[in-house]
RNA sequence: GUGUUUGUAGCUCAGUUGGAUAGAGCAACGGCCUUCUAAGCCGUGGGUCGGGGGUUCGAAUCCCUCCAAGCACGCCA
């Protein structure tokens, strides 16, 4: 259906064109003045240099024009050229009603829906997730849910890192361990123990081990370069061996992921590209894109237009071995081949932003996408402590994802347990439900590309610009609806009656506004966009909420609208969160 | 060093892509519950939008410059 938004500023193009300007002024705007009117339309402005005019003359003529739709209740010219706006009651609410008859409440659906591959996620077998983690899975679950909802074709990837120096470090950590086991004997024969030599914990436990000796014994180091290498030649011990760690990491992530209410349709990872590599490579060296440089073999992608150096992507190590750019560069083959997306989105930590801009021009130059593909990167900033440096627990060290979700989730059980007497079966559910609100509304709620602190207080507080808050709203609604239903009232067919009210007309017009803020939501990739919508639509639901007594109210008509009124702003909010990856509880 | 991002109220953040008097929340203070969840609502105080220059009817927003902080800069991922 067609956006009010849209309705609006095609009146306004006829109003300028019959006023004698170019309809191409006539583009309006909620107003940032909601004192003074709720849509404004500042065309008369910029005409007024085009034309050699003063700007209120201009806005007067097209005012009058305006006036003739039946759509406003009020148009006014002001002071230097602005042209004010208020909306009719009774076109707010046929509109409302014909939003509650769209399944996607307004926004439009993409007029040509494309296949976007959504790259978030990115955990290393055998190390925990940690809240590094946590920005790249919530921002990139909202994107692909906002897509999908647009009707695109959303591919989401975890693409696990499971064949770089990581499984070189753990190769050898355990070689060092338990050398006796057969893996390490390279004229074992076969066949290979089925059961994995190691648990969840213990392989969590060798990782950062090994990881921490390696930088202080060089000699430790390059036998794990050299297992690296060995394991990606096949080395059949080595490859069983990593056969054990994806098996065994692999279920923990699993779960890990659905406490989140993450979903990826793909399951992929670095080793899924290797096989790509070869041709890949022959193919660039062929064509003259690769060539070797102090043994390494390279590509150069620097640009004359570069106000720095950017450095050649590196295929090759001198050794002979691939690396992450390696693997990347082959994933975008693999991808082509099995998807042929119109985009790859890369949800990533802002600090590998060079990494990616090597990888997308080395892709293109060497013709691994079509040009029309796009491929774009959505660098997040990192997570910080009160304290404004990185997240850390206690004790200083690195935060595992696991911790943190049961800490807010006590937390959060502590408050429910305190204020409301939810029965007690509910409670650990319903805390479970509003701290996953908590953490994501949290994170989502700050602009992507920022680093942001990540307060634990804050976030869990129901006051404020928080995701409880906004779940204590609905939950509300739901209570109120809940209500009517029970005393045999019902929604289908109820018209919704002009705004009896200023404040239920201001909630009206927040409502509106839902199709436009998905729309550009998406287009930017920004879901704080949504939470500052909800959040706002919240506050006008709530004073509405507070100057209206709804079920005592006589007139059944007028119930009824409020009802149905209630019954659309609760579709908005509960559609919103679910675009950003959480859901409300019937009671809190 | 080069490049890049950021700098808005005491704190945490918005700012509809150049519009009117820069907004929220928290914190502080003061009101509102026999009535649909007070986990709420209403109000008060709080600002040189890092500094300076420029572009124009109009700048937190665009350009220049300086200051401060974060991050990245060839074989890690």
């Amino acid at each position: 259906m067609k956006k009010l938004i849209e309705e609006m500023n095609q009146r306004a193009a006829q109003a300028f064109e019959r006023a004698g300007y170019d309809p191409s002024y006539g583009k309006t705007a909620v107003s940032n003045r909601p004192d003074l009117c709720e849509y404004q339309c500042n065309g008369a402005m910029a005409a007024a240099k085009a034309y050699k005019k003063a700007p209120i003359q201009i806005a007067e003529a097209v005012a009058a024009e305006l006036a003739k739709e039946d759509m406003f209740e009020e148009v006014s010219a002001v002071k230097p050229g602005f042209i004010n706006i208020k909306l009719d009651r009774e076109y707010l609410s046929r509109y409302l009603m014909a939003m509650g008859e769209d399944s996607r409440l307004s926004a439009s659906p993409a007029e040509t829906p494309k296949t976007i591959i959504i790259d978030y996620g990115g955990p290393n077998v055998a190390k925990p997730l940690h809240v590094g983690h946590l920005r790249s899975a919530i921002i990139g679950e909202s994107i692909k849910r906002m897509g999908r909802f647009l009707g695109h074709k959303v591919i989401g990837d975890v693409h696990l890192g499971d064949w770089g120096l990581q499984m070189g470090l753990i190769i050898t950590e355990l070689q060092e361990r338990k050398p006796e086991l057969p893996y390490f004997d390279g004229s074992f024969t076969g066949p290979y123990p089925e059961e994995a030599p190691f648990t969840i914990s213990e392989l969590e436990e060798i990782y950062p081990a090994a990881s921490a000796r390696s930088k202080e014994d060089e000699e430790y180091r390059n036998r794990a370069l050299e297992a690296t290498h060995q394991l990606q030649e096949g080395r059949p011990g080595y490859m069983a061996l990593w056969n054990h760690i994806m098996e065994v990491s692999v279920s923990d992530l699993k779960k890990n992921y659905q406490k989140l209410d993450v979903e990826f349709d793909l399951w992929k990872k670095e080793s899924d590209a290797q096989p790509y590599i070869p041709d890949m490579v022959e193919k660039m060296k062929k064509e003259g894109y690769a060539y070797e440089d102090q043994g390494a073999l390279i590509v150069d992608v620097s640009q004359e237009t570069d106000t720095k150096e950017v450095p050649p992507c590196i295929l090759l190590k001198s050794d002979g071995a691939s690396l992450y750019t390696t693997t990347d560069l082959a994933t975008i083959v693999e991808r082509v081949k099995l998807f042929d997306p119109d985009e790859i989105l890369y949800v990533v930590d802002k600090r590998q932003e060079m990494h990616f801009v090597q990888v997308f021009r080395c892709a293109r130059k060497t013709g691994l996408v079509k040009p029309e593909t796009k491929l774009s990167f959505l660098g997040f900033g990192t997570m910080n402590g009160k304290d404004g440096k990185p997240f850390k627990t206690r004790e200083g060290g690195v935060m595992r994802l696991e911790r943190l979700i049961s800490e807010i989730n006590g937390e959060m059980y502590k408050k429910i347990v305190e204020n409301r007497s939810v029965k007690d079966t509910d409670a650990e559910k319903t805390a479970e439900i509003v701290g996953l609100s908590a953490i994501k509304y949290g994170d989502l709620s700050n602009q992507a590309s920022k680093d942001y602190v990540f307060d634990v207080d804050r976030f869990t507080s129901f006051e404020g610009n928080t995701g409880p808050y906004i779940l204590y709203t609905i939950v509300r609604i739901k209570s109120i609806l809940n209500r009517y239903l029970e005393e045999g009232g019902a929604l289908e067919g109820s018209v919704i009656l002009p705004a009896a009210s200023e404040g239920e007309k201001t909630l009206m017009l927040a409502a509106v506004r839902f199709g436009t803020m998905i729309e550009n939501a998406f287009e930017e990739k920004a879901p704080h966009k949504i939470c500052s919508y909800i959040y706002e639509l919240a506050n006008e639901f709530n004073r509405f909420y507070h100057e209206t007594k709804i079920l005592t109210e006589e007139d059944p008509r007028q119930k009824a609208s409020w009802l149905a009124l209630l019954e659309l702003v609760r579709r908005i909010l509960e559609t919103s969160i679910d675009l950003l990856g959480f859901s409300a509880p019937e009671r809190m």
